[in-house]
DNA sequence: GAATCTTATGTAATCGTTTTCATTTTTAAT
DNA sequence: ATTAAAAATGAAAACGATTACATAAGATTC
């Protein structure tokens, strides 16, 4: 009878309902304060008779913006993401924003599609977990965004993460305290920034320690194939290295397996140490001595700034660093005497 | 000194650039075939020029759909999801859909949040990977929606996944076929029906092969300590088992854990099978004997049936079950006779 | 060359919210 | 009791795309 049947509720019917304009409903749902005690309670009475939800587009017509935040990643199976994720997800939930993750898969037509997001308003700004900054153009002037983890060299958007070249420097300290004077590095691939951070790390704390002599790279990787690879490497090479760097923990499981098969014992024979600390790493066996990143912290820290940005509030530009510590496990020992 | 300057491109100044009505401007882009060649060239043209990209919010509002769909999973960070995450992908991009990602971490007040976005429009229908049906009345009437892997028992969406009962009658099977006549099996969380299936699939195998005796069932969930509890307790209470087939491979990697602690080699003393291949299967060690499921299969047929739904086609309801299959690796062996 | 049929384009209404501006009602101050 | 200030509401105009309908231009037929 009535015109329309079956559809969707509106803001039209819920004013209807309540008594109301359209104008003092949106007000009752938007800023409940503005709106007396008597129509507000009216609004909501009639919002749960109608059964009413805001309908989205329009809003994100009116209101040019979408209430979306972007998270750009090259692989969301990457165990190192989730818990980064889920540090974005807290304050981004706690601020009523929606995330939209976009897998690039380390291809760049993939990353021109997500970032088309920002373009066409489907997103208001974006966190970038991906190594590669965005092609030219390709982000809009002016869009609110945030590197996480890799620093984005050569853009301007601030970024958060842990001290790479740190972390890696106490980590090699760690195993010079345990006595290792022949340690080598597994760095993660050639184009990374993560890559060239570590390795300076475990390249300054040999050398402060005098034990630049001792320094071996490897060219390594972050994958499982890139340890064992390396793993090959080393029992070739460097037969008698009694500690490994890993650039991160994939790449040391690889490692371990590897050595193990050319004969080594971990960590009787040779310690190897991992970076990240992925759920797994405990799991593993030997359990992986490894470096702990804030990575939920690291999440959160980056959605804030994001935030920021959003409410064109003064940011804090340049890096954002968080506490990172070794996690002393089983797969380092002291070396054979 | 025109009116509005660092605003986005509209469909209007294409079309004042192009010569042309917003209209045909919509037209060329949306169904180029329908415009002439040489306004369709024109439109392009000053669409490049301006830089123009469509206002996602007012194309939604106007037809009346989001052109997303909404993947609700308990838990983004189970590599059990990601190559299911990755079919679905595949289908949507093909289809140009969005895909909007919900993670519930299994808390009921974040399902309801993140079923609100087919409420609100921001999705236009659901893949549910999530044990747990939507709450009544939470999931519009009419909604297009499609469950995976976990059947949602009572609702009327289409299903699609591996037929759990069988897979696990073959895994049983199969550790039957290398000699094993004590066979335990440690369940999955009570309350899913994927439990309920694979346990059946034990039963079902046993009892055909004459073992009912034998039968040992151990309540177990999906979690490492979930297995490393139930490894505990099968040392306990029958040391003489010689295989274990378990209902997920992280509980099956702690069952193992576990019967090393208490002096078992395996495969060696005692098989362990598990039931999924994670990637972490094959790193593992002893590398996992277990029953690969078609995860990106499933994703892509999971799509493809809703998919089918939105675009009001006829679709198949009931259950689809893709193919699975054993992957023999080193944690199973014949028995010690 | 007129009549008919296609094909291509334009005009203007519409989707559902939010918000500016104007107006009314309420509260406070004298 | 009057006036001024504050608070609450309503009317109507946006936001930017799509599409039903109307019209114009081309192609086809006789």
């Amino acid at each position: 009878m009535t015109k329309k049947s079956n559809n969707r509720p509106t803001v039209r019917d819920v004013a209807r309902v309540a008594g109301v304009s359209t104008a003092t409903v949106s007000r009752a749902l938007q800023s409940p304060d503005i709106v007396s005690k008597k129509t507000r309670d009216a609004v909501f009475a009639a919002v749960s008779e109608t059964g009413y939800s805001v309908n989205t587009a329009a809003q994100m017509l009116r209101r040019n913006r979408s209430g979306t935040i972007l998270v750009i990643l090259p692989d969301i199976s990457n165990p190192f993401f989730s818990k980064i994720l889920s540090g974005i997800e807290e304050v981004a939930t706690r601020a009523n924003l929606t995330i939209l993750i976009g897998n690039t898969n380390g291809d760049s037509t993939r990353y021109a599609n997500i970032l088309e997001n920002l373009r066409n308003g489907r997103a208001d700004g974006a966190l970038i977990l991906n190594g590669e900054a965005p092609p030219d153009g390709m982000l809009p002037e002016g869009t609110p965004a945030v590197s996480i983890s890799e620093r984005l060299d050569g853009t301007p958007y601030p970024h958060v993460g842990t001290d790479n070249e740190r972390a890696a420097f106490d980590a090699t300290r760690y195993l010079i305290e345990q006595g290792h004077r022949k340690i080598a590095h597994v760095t993660g691939p050639q184009d990374n920034t993560l890559t060239k951070d570590r390795r300076d790390g475990y390249v300054k704390a040999m050398t402060e320690a005098g034990l630049s002599d001792h320094i071996r790279l490897i060219d390594g990787g972050f994958v499982y194939s890139d340890g064992e690879h390396a793993g090959h490497h080393l029992a070739k090479n460097w037969p008698d290295t009694t500690a490994v760097f890993c650039a991160n923990d994939e790449s040391a499981m690889g490692v371990i397996r590897s050595l193990q098969q050319h004969g080594y014992s971990v960590p009787d024979d040779i310690s190897v140490m991992g970076f990240d600390d992925v759920p797994f790493a405990r799991i593993f066996q030997p359990e992986l001595t490894t470096v702990h990143q804030a990575r939920n912290l690291i999440g959160q820290r980056a959605m804030e700034i994001l935030l920021e940005q959003l409410e064109k509030k003064p940011f804090s530009t340049g890096s954002v660093y968080l506490d990172h510590r070794i996690v002393s496990r089983n797969s380092v020992a002291g070396p054979r005497n």
